[in-house]
DNA sequence: ATTAGCACTCACTGGTCTCGAGTGCTAACA
DNA sequence: TGTTAGCACTCGAGACCAGTGAGTGCTAAT
């Protein structure tokens, strides 16, 4: 459909733009040592292509611009790999040695480097806990009325709640209900501790425990495993830095939504395991109507997975981001798997 | 030293500007109800405390806006109270009767509570650890060589590390520590944990347990707590919303120091307990010479103090600030003194 | 099929003008 | 002596206008 050369100055005209940032003319292109057309050659193609949709004008006297439908097939047909150059790669290399971090502390250095080297704004999902399995629980006294729950996973993940204790709960019935709970419930996947709880722990723990349904209120609210998974930020303000958004009104939108967690959750939720890119208004968010956003995923245990998302404006470094998130999610998934 | 007028004015003035941003000409401060000079004679008070320092003008034929050197007298001599209308105040002891939150989750409402109703942006440090007391240590295996280990103080905050085991060490080895940490530790103020541990811990250890030298090691890097405050923030980005903040440029540098903690702790260290202001250039960034910062101090079971703090241009809403703050820091000193 | 040439478009720049809000100063006034 | 009316002056903001240059589309020549 495309002719060989209306590929190669489609290619050619974006990598122009996102490097530029400025609408690229005929005779710009025509210049560069390697094309041999004539500025008035390269009109006429960029017309067709125009006329296709793949590229657009921002007045009607100015240079090109790529389109959604020209980003679009640019991903999609004319994404050519990229070379991180050997410092870069040693540096991510190195920083993915540091094997005795804990979860979170890697997660967040991922996240701030591959935002330093892309220069956009990274958010890496930490790895859904509903897979992975309950490793111990444990509730600790603070004083009379107050204790704080705590659940350590398989993967080293805690969480902790505060629980209020009904007035005059026996103590040995704290104590045998953990031990109950440990007993029963190690090694059960997260996501089917409820019907788990319901299924065996409900019986024993009317037989043993004096409060019980104090306990068991307790225990509902506390083990609702609805935590949405925490997100981790790496250069949050990179994406500050680009021309598109010099105007404070285009980024407000932008930074708000990155305080909504559950909005982000939504938006990094990908179809499939692997890359997915979403260019401009393909995400549904009009706040992003501009950006481009990249996800791809990551696994731990050969399971249970993340995600890392960067989200840029739809004028993305393509090549060399995708490049990255590939790097960069094999090194973490490959990290993350070492484990067990 | 003022005359009445000039007190009476330089607050008119203030106020005015604080509410509108523009600068402030005599006609309008003239023409207001409760004023009833012609606004010849005002100009002629305005030249004068111009010439004293505490007003400016933003080019030789503009109206009038305070200078630090104003705000500083106005927050000094004439900040009046102001009322907290009913509603606002029903929904802020509301807020604060869900006693059970868990430490961090309230001190984040707090935060976001807070800066909905000044519409600048808050900034709430948590309690100090260092006073609090360790009440509970556990380690969990996860695998051959990696554990978590878990730290709980009495105010009910968690503390968690992944740890890697030394290859081979002797399971019971593991539960000896803990159980000897438990009964050293329990109740010693994290400050004089290491102390501690020098002292009394480090003999019995080198008795009883095989592995002592890899044990101590870890025992170093994990109980070390110098884990900088957690920071939590309300609002990030109200502040962008305010006229001064248009600029991308001057927005930049403020949000790039919201993502850096240690300059955040820096800027919050306060002197003393109690509300302290700080002025555009008072504070020693120059990211926020166009900014001021109020901070407060609140505490928990008496002793273990906190910060709050807002954030906002040097044109900041002062007496509602202010009385905000006030009425915040006391209610978040009063539920978490109440769980003692 | 390609390209040189040319007329045309449009954003951007810098200069000039006007408008209006505000000041400082002086002189008149209570 | 403190207050006020009046007036000339200043300056920023906005409108208007031409000139410039990068770019296009189209036509005719190669």
């Amino acid at each position: 459909m495309l002719t060989e050369r209306q590929l190669f100055l489609l290619q050619v005209l974006v990598d122009d733009y996102i490097r530029s940032a400025e609408p690229v003319g005929s005779r710009a292109i025509s210049k560069r040592d390697d094309v041999h057309y004539s500025s008035a050659t390269i009109r006429n193609e960029l017309a067709d292509l125009e006329d296709m949709g793949f590229l657009e004008k921002t007045h009607s006297s100015s240079g090109r611009i790529p389109s959604e439908k020209g980003y679009r097939f640019y991903v999609d047909h004319l994404l050519s790999p990229v070379m991180i150059s050997a410092p870069e790669m040693n540096k991510i290399k190195t920083a993915f040695t540091e094997k005795y971090l804990g979860l979170e502390k890697l997660i967040q250095v991922t996240a701030e480097m591959l935002s330093n080297f892309t220069s956009y704004t990274t958010i890496v999902m930490g790895p859904e806990l509903l897979d992975t399995k309950l490793k111990h629980i444990q509730i600790i006294h603070l004083n009379d009325d107050r204790a704080v729950m705590i659940v350590v996973t398989d993967t080293g993940h805690v969480e902790n709640r505060m629980i209020s204790l009904p007035p005059g709960i026996n103590e040995q019935d704290i104590e045998k209900l953990v031990n109950i709970l440990n007993e029963k419930l190690k090694m059960v996947p997260l996501y089917q501790l409820n019907q788990k709880i319901e299924q065996e722990v409900k019986n024993v723990l009317r037989k043993n425990i004096s409060s019980y349904n104090q306990v068991m209120t307790i225990l509902e609210k506390t083990l609702n495993v609805d935590s949405p998974d925490k997100i981790f930020y790496g250069g949050k303000n990179n994406i500050l830095s680009q021309p598109e958004f010099q105007d404070i009104d285009k980024v407000l939108p932008l930074l708000n939504i990155f305080e909504k967690k559950e909005i982000i959750h939504d938006l990094l939720r990908t179809p499939s395991a692997g890359l997915h890119i979403k260019i401009g208004k393909e995400n549904d968010l009009v706040a992003i109507k501009d950006c481009s956003v990249i996800t791809t995923t990551y696994s731990v245990s050969g399971e249970h997975c993340g995600t890392v998302a960067v989200i840029g404006p739809t004028r993305m470094a393509y090549p060399r981001v995708v490049t990255l998130m590939d790097i960069f999610s094999n090194s973490l998934s490959a990290i993350l798997n070492e484990r067990d």
